[in-house]
DNA sequence: TAATTGGTTTCATTATTTGAAACTTGGTTT
DNA sequence: AAACCAAGTTTCAAATAATGAAACCAATTA
């Protein structure tokens, strides 16, 4: 369930393009075998396979490599196709007008939370940059959630995962803290960020749940203690349940029937 | 150079990736089986092994595959790191102001044309829908351009691969026209699209060449013949080329110096 | 010119992948 | 309910690919 490394070559592969990524910078080989488990004549031909294939781009000039351009194609497919966010957008836009705050669109990728859209009140949508970006699952509002109504073995997997950082004095610090919060969540069925990842950040959170309870993402309001507070929040829960269903009820509508329009016409 | 299809088990699991995102909606095994050379055990594995990774996302209630999320993390991590948009955003937009126009970002993977950024002159930006969206190399300006400029190898192994499907009336069928083109474009230092893609729709394309001539990427400006012509076009021609230089610019002074600013502050 | 660093190739050993066949599971038909 | 069927999963010996120590090459640097 958990990502586990070591499924055979792919597994190590990946594993290397995740290193790659995580440098956030083109990288020179010396260095990714400086920081890598790999003796040299393996983790040179990851990186030349990962290269052949388009995952990882080399720049000749500089001997770098960053990840590369066939993940962006790759994404848009994974973005369209398995996310919520095509599905989700029209009730993320409407959520979005009606609390007229910043709306976060989530799901669980591993042990992380991944936004998988934003909408920002006031600033026009600056996706690329937001959407694809991680954050912890024990101290934001869609992580909680998410995780609270998932099955227990992914909790224990990804409780055991947790940092848990402590990025404020809100942040809970423990595996215990956190299934205590969980259980709540459960009871309440929805959740807060009590600025537990940022000073002066607070949000309210909703999981979106198919029709057998399984986790399809989360939705977030979040706003700031100066402009409004939790009980502030609180009054906004009716619109964010109606987002989730109505989110929920589409992605699962959706699937199937309809995909006559596979290739629209090219738009470019 | 271009991408083989196998080279060893990492690129044969990578095929299969592929395969579930042309699909462009969830699939289930016995689709993909359908539509595979592998064997079923074989195609099996694969697809467990991806789903373990996170590489693609599987549907307990639908039986189905999807590209997973994980993909969105690490493309994310490619738009930033490996591609231009992020170097180009600024000049990009200025472009866009300057010709109000639709302005594209595209860079060549493998032998495609992928799009990575836009700037639409009056709707707002539509990002995610259209960047990571592919198109073809022998019909549109910003990949005749990128073809122009590139190494013999590289040009020969894209030619090889182009289908010539005959869009419109103005497309170029055969490698032969497109070689003549790639000549001319290399003489003028710019190109164009004539309707070549899509009727009515015409555009002007140059190359992001780095100091060593080797090709980064390309930019075009969109239009229509309703709104001009390519004489229209080819005035703003100096605007791109401010663009291409720049961009080429800051991409090559950008790299290494600076990744002080990694791990921004979570800003969600 | 020697030494060093960064990158690439070789090749016998080792471990993994492979796929035909057999099996299980869940759903459908009679 | 029994028989059937299709979709998905596991087994296991043979075939293949991955592995990594060592050696090699190519630029720099001392």
């Amino acid at each position: 369930m958990a990502r586990v490394t070591g499924d055979g070559t792919v597994g190590k592969a990946l594993e290397v393009l995740d290193q790659v990524a995580a440098f956030g910078r083109p990288v020179r080989f010396s260095e990714l075998l400086a920081d890598s488990n790999y003796p040299k004549p393996t983790l040179y031909r990851f990186v030349q396979t990962l290269t052949n294939q388009g995952m990882l781009a080399y720049d000749q000039d500089r001997h770098t490599y960053a990840p590369g351009v066939r993940l962006v194609r790759l994404a848009h497919a994974a973005w369209s196709a398995s996310s919520l966010a095509p599905v989700a957008r029209a009730h993320i836009d409407r959520l979005s007008g009606q609390v007229n705050e910043t709306v976060h669109l989530a799901q669980l990728d591993n042990a992380q939370v991944l936004y998988i859209d934003k909408r920002n009140a006031t600033k026009p949508i600056e996706m690329y940059s937001q959407a694809g970006k991680v954050g912890p699952v024990y101290c934001t509002g869609v992580g909680k959630v998410m995780l609270a109504f998932s099955d227990d073995a992914v909790i224990d997997a990804v409780v055991a995962q947790q940092s848990f950082h402590k990025f404020t004095d809100a942040t809970l610090t423990s595996g215990e803290k956190l299934r205590t919060e969980l259980a709540d969540i459960r009871a309440n069925g929805y959740g807060f960020d009590r600025e537990e990842h940022e000073p002066g950040i607070i949000c309210v959170a909703m999981p979106i749940l198919n029709d057998h309870n399984r986790v399809l993402g989360g939705v977030s309001v979040t706003s700031s203690t100066q402009r409004t507070n939790l009980a502030g929040l609180e009054l906004l829960v009716p619109f964010l349940r109606d987002a989730a269903q109505n989110i929920s009820r589409d992605a699962q509508n959706w699937s199937f029937p309809d995909y006559a329009k596979q290739q629209s016409t090219t738009g470019i």
